[in-house]
Parts: structure tokens; C-alpha cells; sequence
DNA sequence: CCAATTTCGGATAAGATCCTCCGAAACAAC
DNA sequence: GTTGTTTCGGAGGATCTTATCCGAAATTGG
């Protein structure tokens, strides 16, 4: 796999939030329901990107998670920055620990050009912009039926 | 990471073998030795490799492993799919389970084509193509100082 | 204040990947 | 046959990721 599930639940509960009107708290409970992630996870998942200062957090009645302010600006790539480390456009194909232009393992000059245009897409793709296709109704961002999340939303 | 320890240990041990003289068996103490990998690790892949009838196996004095005729042009492609099964170019960058042209998560339009072009990359690249880039000189399959790779080849 | 709701924080479990160990089997040299 | 070498196969441990649980703290509404 090349995203950790931590990642995949991370940006997929960010555009989810994204998609709704700003300033409004989500409950995890509902991000959870909405993309059928296990709540319980989701919710540690949710603490760290606060902690990231992507996200506001809300205690109580009113409570649940929003976006910070110009936090819809935010890109794939800062986010998985945030929970897969610096590494995962940077490291060795073949797991060299050093593997530069001057020192190179033979599968780098394919594989360079390779991770540069990953990271370019990656720094193309704002929150904003992934939940306006959301909105669009050409994509998804669950594998529950549309009847079932209709449901889940009432 | 985008490649587990398994398969980069598979692959760089594969190319290893392919830059010795074929025929003549390598023993997993001098792969793991030269490659810098913990050696009873390396067994355990070199075992699977050979029930991917990608190599022989020789028990006793003479013994190692060597590549079956024909495996210097098997593809990094064919390797992985035997490493990380073949859910590692196909599966959804978000997770869906299902995510194709027809019903798609918003980043698949975008990502499609950079899986392609890693797969076309992936297929180009064989044993023998990349043993040859060792051997010239300019690519390096270890992170070890070339002084205590030439010392434990003697 | 009290009750209900929600996130926070820590502990812990389940699963996968990475890695080690050891006895057994196969093989070569003597 | 004996000895030394090597892979084979199974068992187990270490570590990381994924996931769950629960009491505590914060917040709202009555």
C-alpha cells in the first residue's frame, strides 16, 4: 500500500469537513459514520491533526472538529507530511540509506522524475479543491452507498 | 514507505545474484553480507524466491542459490507482485474499495496516470538491465563503503 | 448544581511486518 | 560412514500499525 490508513482516514475526514459549511463543528461520530472508519481511531487520528493546528477542536454539546482558518488551503502533500513523515518522497526505492545523484542505486535515474511529479500533484491538491469535486457529485469520498449516507445524514 | 523491507531486500538480492557469473550458486551468507541485511531474514525471502521459481536452491557443500534460466529478464514488476501481491498498483491512493473511472474518489483522475507511468517503469526494468548497471560502476546495491564490500569478497 | 454530550489522554489489545533461532534434511569432501 | 556446510521448515520474538476501551475534563442546556 502506498498510504498508511492513518493517512487515507486523515485526508478523507479533512475533505469530508471541507465539504461542509465552515465554522459549523462535525462530530467525529459523523465523519466516522459518514466514511465507515472505525470512530474510535478516526478520533486519535482527529487529535493529532489539531495538534497539527489543522483543525480546531470543541468540547461538549455544541462540539466536534472544524477547520482552522485557511486550513482549506491546505495541500495532500502538507497533510501527509503531518502523519507519514518527511520521508515517504524522499527515501531509496530499493531502501538505500543514502542514494543521491552522486551515489545512486540503479533504479534512480527512473525513479526521480517519478517521485517529483508525485510530490507536484501532491502540492496541487488543496482540501478546497478535492471538496469542491466532492460537492460536484462526480466524486466520492466513501464506499457506503448514497442511500446510506442520505440516511446517516438525517 | 512505498516499498516494504521485504521486497527491497528481494530486489537488491536478486540484482546482486545477477552480477555473479550465472551458474555458479551465491551463498545467502554473501548476499546478506555484501547487501548489509540480516542474514536469516534474507533466508526466509531467498526460500520464497525459489518457490516463485525465480531461482534455485543447493543444499550442502556447494550449495546457494542461483537464477533459473530465463529469470535475467524477469521485470522489478514481476517481483513485486510476487513481494507485495498486486494490489500495490491497483488499489485506491484514498482506500475505497471501489474506485474507477465510472465511480471514482476525487484524487483518481489525477493519480491514475502516475500509477501507469509506475508500472510502465516498473516493466521496463529488468535483472539483467540493472546487473549491467552495477557492474559499469555508476550504480551502487549496498549502503556498505566499497572497502568492506571488496574485503568480503575475499 | 445537575445531566447530557463531546473531545482528551492513557492504557491496552489485535494484526502485520520484520527478524531470530534451532533442529532437520540434503549435499560434498575426506 | 563421518564431518562440515548449506538450505529448509517451523516456531517464536520484537516492533510498528491499526484499533478499542474507559475514565477524566470541558462544555451546553435545563
Amino acid at each position: 500500500m502506498i498510504l498508511s490508513r492513518t493517512s487515507q482516514y486523515a485526508i478523507q475526514a479533512l475533505i469530508f469537513i471541507a465539504t461542509r459549511p465552515s465554522g459549523e463543528p462535525v462530530l467525529n461520530r459523523e465523519i466516522a459514520g459518514y466514511l465507515g472508519v472505525p470512530p474510535a481511531y478516526l478520533a486519535k487520528i482527529m487529535q493529532s491533526l489539531c495538534k497539527g493546528n489543522l483543525l480546531y477542536s470543541f468540547r461538549g454539546r455544541l462540539g466536534g472538529f472544524c477547520l482552522r482558518e485557511g486550513a482549506e488551503k491546505t495541500t495532500l502533500m502538507q497533510i501527509l507530511i503531518m502523519t507519514e513523515g518527511t520521508s515517504f518522497t524522499q527515501d531509496c526505492v530499493l531502501g538505500l540509506k543514502v542514494c543521491s545523484d552522486a551515489t545512486a542505486c540503479p533504479m534512480h535515474k527512473k525513479w526521480v522524475p517519478i517521485k517529483h511529479k508525485i510530490v507536484a500533484i501532491l502540492k496541487e491538491q488543496s482540501l478546497e479543491k478535492l471538496a469542491r469535486a466532492v460537492q460536484s457529485g462526480k466524486y466520492r469520498l466513501s464506499d457506503l452507498p448514497a442511500s446510506l449516507l442520505a440516511a446517516g445524514r438525517t
